[in-house]
RNA sequence: GCCCCUGUAGCGCAAUGGAUAGCGCAUUAGCCUCCGGAGCUAAUGGUACAGGUUCGACUCCUGUCAGGGGCACCA
């Protein structure tokens, strides 16, 4: 197919709005999307509900006008053959009901092209970065590490998919205060095993895993002053194998450390204080963020003459910009949210637009155990770590868990449900209606034909799945739009939903030899989208449960 | 005190400002000579409260109430 029948109707409707007059009127782009319920239509438009209101008239009225001048523009043109009518409903919709011609040919455009029909086909004007987890190497992820790990994840995987350029990053905290404490903690445990008797600080690192880098950095001989960064060093590796396992990579570990080096963090401060937004006070160099809207400015150089923690990030953000992305996107936990407008406050101080940086504030997950809240206390290094989800309940369990909510909200993740083997448990529905194509798919006794007729496909169920393998674009469209991909599991839930209402009214295995070359194109061009949908979420197609 | 997130059916959740607010669990009543019953069909039941904006509000704005998180010259 060349045009989308989608993008055919939208250019006709701005001719339309142009032939009445309206078109000045009304600039914004016009939105053609599929109406809330399948009565209405393929396709539906509020444009004339917003007209009225500049017209001065009845939606209906306005409404009528605009049909009828769209019914004759699609009579005289190659539209009438899909077409079948324009209607007015509701309180003044515009409602486009084609014929099921063009649903057969979109299901064949997918089972020919496969998932290529699905992917974006030009690329996307935007160089994204993407920087997410970044947590420091002073421990093991946690599950509120983990959500971020998911959704960043997955949410570069759509905005790949739909044709961006999109670079996964992780900016690593390798010097400074934490890391010194991290040194400390194992330079103590080292003199306790030792023998030594000594006192362990409240804000020191607690956990035992502390022991096990003491106990390395024994036998290797480890210097005291070198032990941070051996500890950091040792965790990183930890951390990196807890992703690798997860399912997610990273296109670039951005150094502090380097950055440090760099002599970039100076750059930064001087072009601030050139343009007159740095400042000195009790001692300490401030960044005057209150001139972009901060509450109140902060402090970059603290008394004591070393840097908070907001001195790099500066310099960090500003890099971005300057590798080439016009588009950042930051993955932060909630207890990070006050540092939007500081940062957006740096950036607008060195000219960018705030809006190219758009920070996801990912809320924390709660682990549940047969409806219990699991306790956690990080103090105490007690917390539930990646690796303990990972080994319970596997990677596609985690991964789909951590996506299935918005992430603005927050996540309650039950394990056991997580482990189940049945409907409760989304992720295992979803792979369950893959398994099942494939199962079906193996006992058929032929091949997918090539050229299936597939106009035989008349039952309501048939339609319907057909129709709700078209919404998988406006899924990718919606997760774009909001940067967040938890639509996709909504998506995928329904789309199986689908899947198995038709199964169970329908044989595809049916001595009909047409009707069965039709049915398995249909459900191979459910496995399509399946498998597509999956893949983007980053968990296992399986043939076979 | 200030900031962020969340209040939708008994429970867990969905709904890019749109049409009769959807789904799962639970409860109740059904469906297996058959491609995987790990499934399907029904019944029951709902937008925290008070204003406002809009042709139209679960959705946006203001206030109230309730729950969670955060408010350093920490990272």
């Amino acid at each position: 197919m060349s045009k989308d029948i989608q993008q055919e109707l939208i250019d006709l409707i701005a001719y339309c709005l142009k032939d009445l007059g309206w078109a000045e009127l009304y600039p914004e782009k016009i939105s053609l999307e599929f109406p809330t319920d399948r009565r209405f239509g393929d396709f539906s438009t509020n444009l004339a509900l917003k007209l009225s209101k500049l017209l001065k008239r009845s939606p209906r009225e306005v409404a009528a006008e605009l049909t009828a001048c769209l019914s004759k523009e699609i009579s005289r043109s190659e539209l009438k053959a899909l077409v079948t009518q324009v209607k007015v409903e509701g309180a003044g919709f515009i409602n486009f009901y084609l014929k099921e011609d063009y649903f057969y040919a979109k299901l064949k455009e997918i089972i020919t092209r496969g998932k290529a029909a699905l992917a974006a086909e030009a690329k996307a004007d935007k160089k994204v970065l993407i920087e997410f987890v970044s947590a420091n190497p002073t421990g093991s992820l946690s599950v509120a590490h983990a959500r971020q790990a998911a959704v960043g994840d997955c949410l570069a995987n759509v905005l790949s998919f739909m044709g961006f350029a999109v670079q996964r990053e992780y900016y690593l905290n390798d010097e400074g205060n934490q890391i010194n404490i991290l040194g400390g903690s194992v330079s103590l445990r080292r003199k306790e095993l030792r023998g030594e008797k000594i006192e362990f600080p409240e804000n020191y690192y607690q956990g035992d895993y502390i022991y096990d880098i003491a106990k390395i950095a024994e036998e290797l001989r480890i210097k005291e002053e070198e032990l941070g960064d051996f500890a950091a060093g040792h965790i990183l590796k930890i951390i990196r194998q807890e992703l690798l396992d997860f399912g997610v990579h990273f296109d670039c570990w951005y150094s502090q450390k380097e950055l440090a080096k760099s002599g970039k963090v100076e750059e930064a401060f001087r072009r601030l204080k050139e343009k007159g937004y740095l400042y000195e006070q009790d001692g300490a160099l401030w960044f005057k963020s209150t001139a972009f809207g901060d509450d109140k400015d902060r402090v970059i150089i603290k008394s004591d003459g070393s840097q908070t923690y907001l001195a790099p990030d500066i310099a960090y953000h500003e890099d971005k910009f300057s590798r080439g992305f016009n588009w950042l996107i930051n993955l932060w936990g909630p207890d990070h949210h006050g540092y939007i407008n500081r940062i957006k406050a740096s950036l607008a101080a060195f000219g960018h637009k705030p809006e190219e940086l758009e920070v996801i504030i990912v809320q924390l997950a709660t682990i549940f155990r047969n409806g219990q809240p699991v306790q956690m206390s990080t103090r105490r290094g007690q917390y539930i770590t990646l690796r303990e989800v990972l080994d319970e309940v596997g990677a596609d369990a985690a991964r789909f868990f951590f996506l299935m909510r918005r992430t603005s909200s927050h996540l309650d993740f039950d394990l056991e449900i997580a482990k189940k083997q049945s409907a409760e448990n989304p992720v295992f529905y979803v792979q369950y209606a893959h398994a099942r194509i494939c199962s079906i798919l193996r006992s058929s006794p032929e091949g997918i034909s090539q050229e299936p007729d597939l106009s035989v496909l008349k039952e309501k169920e048939e339609l319907n799945l057909i129709k709700k393998l078209l919404e998988f674009n406006t899924t990718l469209t919606i997760c774009r739009a909001t940067c967040d991909p938890y639509m996709l599991t909504v998506y995928l839930q329904e789309l199986s939903e689908s899947f198995h209402k038709f199964y169970d009214l329908h044989r595809v295995l049916d001595p009909d030899k047409n009707l069965m070359a039709a049915r398995l194109a249909l459900i191979n061009g459910v496995k399509i989208l399946l498998s597509c949908g999956l893949e983007l979420l980053g968990i296992t197609r399986p043939e076979k449960m």
